[in-house]
DNA sequence: TGAGAGATCAAACAGTTGTTTGATTTATTT
DNA sequence: AAATAAATCAAACAACTGTTTGATCTCTCA
């Protein structure tokens, strides 16, 4: 990382600022106004300084462009986020479709922790654009009966929607009386088992039992 | 919601879609050429009458400053993000320190789950703009002394940078022999006790203990 | 002191973009 | 069918912005 000129300095400090402050780059008339250089041009000049010694870069000849390089950009990390909706509680609440319709309170995770989402789904959708399809959502768990993998009363749950699952899964599922709850699935001869984590709780069996998604994130805040 | 053209429609969609491609909203002869409309002028009438319907706003006479109103801004929820470097991990490996020199990874949560930040400390730096100041900082589990607690193997800890605890605490600590762990932290009358939450495990007795962190989330990936 | 390099300046140029103008086309109403 | 309204068009205008030009200033070094 080389030396920098007070000058320079000050032209990255203003770029930072501006990017923080509105959301986008500055002009480069902008940035004279903010280090005090009268003309565009000493400005231009700096800035190809600044982009020689690898501290900048323009994205394109178009305007408000600059981006500064090294630093952790919002974007990069904005971009690699999912929007995912909070649709309520499960286990002894009401089922998640009621709860759907409403406007449901928004958190936003990075992908990096999420599972792959489908693609084509996602495409699919690009143009039309509801672009927090419910692909992911998230619960609040009640009552302790996932204790043993970890799952506590309070602790948030994030599930990929999805209306089948394989033996062992941890999903979100709906039972005969209209029920949401979380538990493990195991398919017997005639039967779905939904099987607790927890030795204090008995295992639901059900030959009528709809899957609305698989577990693939717990948060838990302490 | 009133109803729309499918012109009016179709402007409304390539906004969206160039939002979504670009990051920026389109210019209005963009806007023409997506919905097939020869003049900037025809695409500036539709741009007003979408803007009294109240779907649109332009936030200012700059360019490509369209907005639309009322769906899920990606600002709105970014907003509320903080990004959070993720250290390295905990319970038999090397001390935090060594690890923070280099290019950690970074993931972004939403405030909404973490704990409040001080904002003091936010605001000082708001100059110099390093805005991930290790205020929370992110580690991945080794081991399944906390299971008891739910946090096992593998899970991911955020945690709060300080340097004191409470009785009770889930700490991140830095015992004699240069090795971080998490643990719940006890001060007893002339030593600190550092409780696992599994029966399996010993605690660890101590006079000279290191606090980096109270935990405060923990992620588990299915 | 003086030559040269670098920084800065005012000014102008060119491309992009929002806006306006006036004519033409299309749709609707009478 | 005639008239009115709405939509669309090509063109031009003005503001914004990146870039270039040529002159002026400042500093360093011989």
């Amino acid at each position: 990382m080389q030396n920098l000129t007070t000058k320079q300095e000050a032209i990255l400090s203003a770029i930072r600022q501006h990017i923080r402050n509105t959301g986008q780059s500055p002009t480069v008339r902008e940035i004279g106004q903010a280090v005090n250089l009268k003309s565009s041009c000493s400005v231009q000049k700096q800035i190809e300084s600044l982009e020689r010694a690898g501290r900048l870069r323009r994205s394109s000849f178009k305007y408000r462009s600059i981006e500064i390089i090294g630093e952790h950009s919002q974007q990069s990390h904005i971009i690699d986020t999912l929007v995912i909706p909070l649709l309520g509680r499960v286990a002894g609440g009401n089922p998640i479709e009621a709860l759907q319709e409403s406007d449901p309170e928004l958190i936003s995770l990075p992908t990096s922790l999420l599972p792959r989402v489908d693609q084509n789904r996602q495409k699919k959708s690009c143009d039309e654009q509801n672009f927090s399809k419910v692909e992911l959502f998230g619960l609040r768990v009640v009552g302790r009966s996932m204790i043993d993998v970890g799952i506590d009363d309070g602790d948030l749950v994030i599930a990929r929607q999805q209306s089948s699952a394989q033996n062992g899964d941890i999903v979100v599922a709906l039972v005969e009386d209209n029920e949401a709850t979380v538990k493990k699935y195991y398919r017997e001869a005639d039967r779905i088992r939904l099987q607790p984590a927890n030795d204090a709780f008995l295992p639901i069996y059900s030959r009528d039992v709809r899957i609305l998604g698989k577990v693939a994130l717990s948060i838990k805040q302490f």
